[in-house]
DNA sequence: GTGAAAGCGCTAACAC
DNA sequence: GTGTTAGCGCTTTCAC
C-alpha cells in the first residue's frame, strides 16, 4: 500500500541495504548512488515508517510526557516547551494526563514500555517513585518535573516552591496580616508540601503561631478551591489574607469570596502561586508567584535528550527560581 | 531484554500462537490452556509490543491530535475531551501543535503517515485542505474539528460560529452600540471568517454601515489582540464597543483597554469569544459566547473511532451551537 | 562500496 | 485446539 524501502530500492536498481545507509547518513555509498537513491525517494515520495525503524531499534522516536492536567495552564506551558524541544529534534510526543491519579499514571507507565518510547517526562503524581522506578528499570530514560521524588535516583527539574512560598507569605505578613489561611494542593505531592512548608516558614520567621484551621489542602483544582477558601472564610476568626497554591485553587477562591460578597483586599486580601494572562487584568490585579513554567519544561526536556544520548552520566537535580508579583490584591498600594 | 510473546510460550509450554490466542481473545482455545497462559503473562509481567503490533498490522493503535495552540484554553479541552475518550478506546495520544503554520502543518502529517497512525483530528490552518486530502489518500480515517475545509469531502464537527457571533453582536446593537469594532482572527481561518461574517450580518440587519475601518483581523493570539485594539482605541472616530473574536484577543484587548486608560464599559463596551474560568470573575465580569468544547472535542473524538471502525459510513457534518454569557462588560445591568 | 540475509515481536493463514 | 511458518519494513552484520 504504502511506499516501502523495497519499493525505492528497485526504482534506483539498487539494494534496500543501500537505500537505508543513504537515509541514514552513513558513509561508504558512491556519491552517485546516493544521489540516484535521493531522487528516487523523491519520486516516489517515500516516507521512511517510524514503526518499523522502532521495532527494529527497539526504540521509538518518541517521547512521552506524563502530566497531571492539560487543563491547569502551568502544564499547559510546559507541554508547549517540551513539543518544542522534541519537535527541534525529531521526536513526537505522547501526551498523557493522570488527574492526579495513581492509577492512571500506572497505566500510563505501561504503555510507555510497550510503546518502547526514548525517554519518558512525569510529573509524578506522588513522591513515592514507583512509577519511576519501574521505568528505569525498564531501562527508559526518566526525567521528573515539577515534582520530585525521594525514593529514587533520577534526573529532576522543580522550582524552588520553598523560597516562592516564603516570599509571598512574607510580603502578607510585612502588609501587616498575622492571620493567613492556606489553600493548598495534598501534600503527598511535593509541590504541595513545599508551598505549606514555605507558608510554615515564614510564620515561624515572624513569630507567627500555625492555626491548624487555617490551613486546608485537598486535589488542587477549582472545585476545591471554592470549598476550601469558603471553610476559611466561615470560620469563627476567619483569616485576614489568605495564600492560594495554585491557579486552580486562586480561581476557586476568587469566585468563593465573591459569592461571599466580600471585597479583596478591604475585607480579605489575597496572594497566589502561579502567575497568568489575566492575573494583571482581575480587579484588583493580583498577586502572584510566578514559575519559570516554559523554562521548566525546557530546561527538562533537554535534559532527558542528554540522558538519552548518555545514560551513564551524573543525575542532576536543576532548581529554578520563582519571581514575585506584588500588586493590589495583596493590599499594596504600588503599581501593577 | 524486555519479555516477548515467546518467553510467555516458553514459560506456559505453548507456541507463541496460542499466546497471542489467548491474549486477544480469539476463540478455540483450551480453558485449561488459556488460564495456564494468564498465569504466565503476570508472573513474567508480559507487556505485549505495541510497535511490533502496529508493524504487523499496519496501523498503530495512537490517535494523531493536530491542533494550532496548545496554550489557547479553548483546544486545551479539545485535547482533554480527545484523551478521555481515546484512554476509554485505548488509544494513545500524539499531540502536535501547528502555531496556525502551515509549514509545521505538513511536517506533522508526514508524521502522522509514518507513524501508522490509525487516524487523526485535525484543526486545519487553512480552508483548502490539502494536508487533510494527503491523510485521506493514505487511507487515514480524519475528522476536522473546529474549522472546516471546504473542497474535500471529510467528516467534520465545527461550532455555528456565524450565529454565535450574529448573537453576541446583536446584543451589542440592542445595548444601543452603533460603532462596534471587530478584531478577529484571519479569514483564511473558516472561524474567524464566519465570526466575521455573524458581525456583518447582525449590522446589516440592523440597518448598520459596516466601517472597513471597524474591522481588524491577524494572528488569533493576546500580541495581535492588543494591538488591533490599540488600532480601534486610535481611530478618529473610536468604536463605543468592541467584539473580541477569541480568548487570546480578548485577553490582549483587555490590556490595551486598560493601558489607554479607559473604563469598560463606560468608555468602551467588550463582548468576547469564548467563555473562560475567569469571565465571570473579572471586574466588570465579561459578556461571552461559550463554545461547548469539551463536547466539540468528544464529538470528534467519537465520531472519529466511528470512521476508524468502518471507513464506509457516511460523511457527516456536526454543528454544535453555542450559548450567550450576558454580564457586564457590554454595559448590560443584569445580574452575572 | 554494495548486496544478501537475518531478525526485531507480533499475528494470521494454513497445517494437522 | 494448537503449532508451524511467513512476513509486516527496517537496519545491521557479514560476505564479497
Amino acid at each position: 500500500m504504502a511506499v516501502t524501502i523495497e519499493d525505492v530500492a528497485k526504482h534506483a536498481g539498487v539494494s534496500d541495504a543501500t537505500v537505508s545507509r543513504v537515509l541514514s547518513n552513513k558513509p561508504h555509498v558512491r556519491e552517485e548512488v546516493r544521489s540516484r537513491v535521493l531522487s528516487s525517494v523523491a519520486e516516489l515520495g517515500y516516507q521512511p515508517s517510524r514503526v518499523a525503524r522502532s521495532l527494529r531499534a527497539q526504540r521509538s522516536q518518541t517521547i512521552g510526557l506524563i502530566i497531571s492536567d492539560i487543563q491547569n495552564p502551568f502544564f499547559t506551558a510546559l507541554v508547549r516547551a517540551v513539543e518544542d524541544v522534541a519537535n527541534a529534534n525529531e521526536h513526537a510526543i505522547f501526551l498523557c494526563n493522570t488527574d492526579e491519579n495513581i492509577e492512571k499514571e500506572k497505566v500510563y507507565i505501561d504503555l510507555m514500555q510497550a510503546e518502547h518510547v526514548a525517554g519518558v517526562l512525569i510529573t509524578p503524581t506522588r513522591e513515592a517513585g514507583g512509577s519511576t522506578r519501574k521505568l528505569l528499570d525498564a531501562n527508559i530514560p526518566v526525567v521528573v518535573v515539577d515534582r520530585y521524588v525521594s525514593d529514587v535516583e533520577v534526573d529532576t527539574v522543580v522550582v524552588d516552591n520553598v523560597r516562592g512560598a516564603y516570599s509571598v507569605v512574607q510580603h502578607l505578613i510585612d502588609m501587616g496580616h498575622r492571620r493567613i489561611g492556606a489553600v493548598l494542593g495534598f501534600p503527598r505531592i511535593t509541590t504541595g508540601r513545599e508551598r505549606l512548608e514555605g507558608y510554615l516558614q515564614a510564620l515561624s520567621k515572624n513569630g507567627i503561631h500555625a492555626d491548624p484551621d487555617l490551613i486546608q489542602d485537598n486535589t488542587p483544582n477549582q472545585h476545591w478551591g471554592y470549598k476550601l477558601t469558603e471553610k476559611l472564610l466561615s470560620l469563627p476568626e476567619p483569616p485576614s489574607a489568605i495564600f492560594t497554591g495554585n491557579v486552580l485553587l486562586t480561581i476557586g477562591a476568587l469566585r468563593a469570596i465573591h459569592d461571599k460578597g466580600l471585597i479583596i483586599p478591604r475585607d480579605v486580601a489575597l496572594a497566589a502561586y502561579d502567575e497568568t494572562d489575566w492575573a494583571s487584568l482581575v480587579v484588583p490585579a493580583l498577586t502572584t508567584v510566578e514559575q519559570p513554567t516554559y523554562e521548566l519544561g525546557k530546561v527538562a526536556a533537554e535534559l532527558l535528550l542528554k540522558r538519552m544520548q548518555d545514560n551513564t552520566r551524573l543525575r542532576q537535580k536543576i532548581v529554578l527560581q520563582t519571581k514575585l508579583h506584588i500588586r493590589q490584591s495583596s493590599g499594596a498600594t504600588l503599581s501593577r
